[in-house]
DNA sequence: CGCGGCTGTCACGGACTTGTAACATTAGGT
DNA sequence: ACCTAATGTTACAAGTCCGTGACAGCCGCG
């Protein structure tokens, strides 16, 4: 995992519970207070996911979640919705929002996990330490290791995390814009042809396996991984 | 283990019987009748597990149990809540108040040794003092004694508790601040870097063995022990 | 008080990674 | 068959990460 997660919460208490259960299960946090000070975090750096308090002072939580929908660059961010209602009538507001999930206070700290869990597995896998395997290779980000036909694959980081990215989003094709946007993360700049030499690298790793022609080019808009 | 256990129990019998079994499986005890009484203790000093039961006169379990959750201090203890009900919607509430497990009476005395022990484990497996084996190396907590290929290997105290949080979460990656915070415990500041040292010293003194090379480099993650 | 063991920090050097440019090759259209 | 844009490939310099030895402070013990 290692996901950065923002925790958006204005009572202390709840926030320390929160900061305290993520921490155990290997992720950073961010804490805000309120909606203005939120902003200002992810303005500098797009967390992984977004823990949001529905009552805030001041800025609701319902409408940073809206603001954070409404701007390019942090849509794409999930985003779990705490509240203290249980009527499905802010649940559908809230989901309306954009909202990825909802838990109602008060919660175990055994569901907020397991929920956030779900959230990254389904809009961000390669923020998970799950298994990965298909077309013979077979990587594993807990131990951070690659196998291809059983056989130890070496790779740096950037090939390691490019991969994984790969393997997460199969039989897509990506362009180079995003995977820098998704293995190098935003705010950083490089070439774009920089992709290019770590598909070489990438390529050139699995060589030895043949599983080398399971990250295919198309021509005029990217790169694809395919376990055909 | 050696784990200290708060028993929080009126009925003096049965605080006798778990008493008895905790002691006789090498664990401190405290005792109290009463959560006020717990309270007491456990503002004097935190236990490594709470065994709690749900029917308190005065302050109840439950309530006992989130006062533990909303301390800072003590958030992180584990709970094992006993219950003479044993229906599902008793059970929900518990493990909301983030109780780690739970039993209903009556219980055998293996079961429940046997639940701390699972606890404990899932908690913090290096606090068990199970002995550790693998790939040769063998790390015995209670003699705190390692053995390399049956041949002694010395050891300082923070190489020693390196090697067991290492060898209980073998196969996984570990990024230093992960280290720092499970090794040295959170609030503590050190360098990152001074993990590097103590991984040198501890590889060091495992060199004479050829076992050196279970302890891994994950070069921009961190470090691994593996048994292969 | 002196001693030895333990700890955290630093600095240096080597090994590995990374981004870029430069050149080679290929794919597709005409 | 050509031409051109896109991609493959290689080399390299700069940067980063890690191993390692040295050292000073700390603590407990004799």
């Amino acid at each position: 995992m290692a996901a950065t997660i923002l925790v958006v919460e204005d009572e202390p208490a709840i926030q320390e519970l929160i900061a305290y259960n993520l921490k155990q299960a290997g992720h950073q946090t961010l804490r805000a207070d309120n909606a203005e000070q939120a902003l200002n975090l992810v303005s500098n750096a797009l967390p992984d996911l977004v823990l949001l308090d529905w009552m805030l002072p001041g800025l609701s939580g319902i409408e940073f979640a809206r603001r954070l929908r409404a701007d390019k660059r942090t849509r794409a961010v999930p985003i779990i919705m705490l509240t203290a209602r249980s009527d499905e009538q802010d649940k559908l507001v809230g989901l309306d929002t954009g909202a990825d999930d909802y838990i109602t206070k008060p919660f175990s700290p055994r569901e907020l996990m397991a929920r956030i869990k779900a959230v990254l597995r389904r809009r961000a896998p390669e923020m998970t330490d799950d298994v990965v395997q298909a077309g013979g290779l077979r990587l594993d980000p807990g131990s951070h290791r690659v196998t291809g036909h059983g056989k130890p694959v070496e790779l740096g980081p950037t090939e390691f995390r490019l991969l994984h990215f790969l393997m997460t989003h199969a039989e897509r094709v990506h362009s180079r814009t995003q995977l820098l946007d998704q293995v190098w993360g935003d705010h950083v700049f490089v070439e774009e042809r920089t992709v290019d030499v770590h598909i070489r690298r990438l390529r050139k790793a699995l060589e030895p396996t043949e599983l080398d022609r399971l990250v295919q080019t198309v021509r005029g808009t990217g790169y694809r991984f395919s376990p055909s």
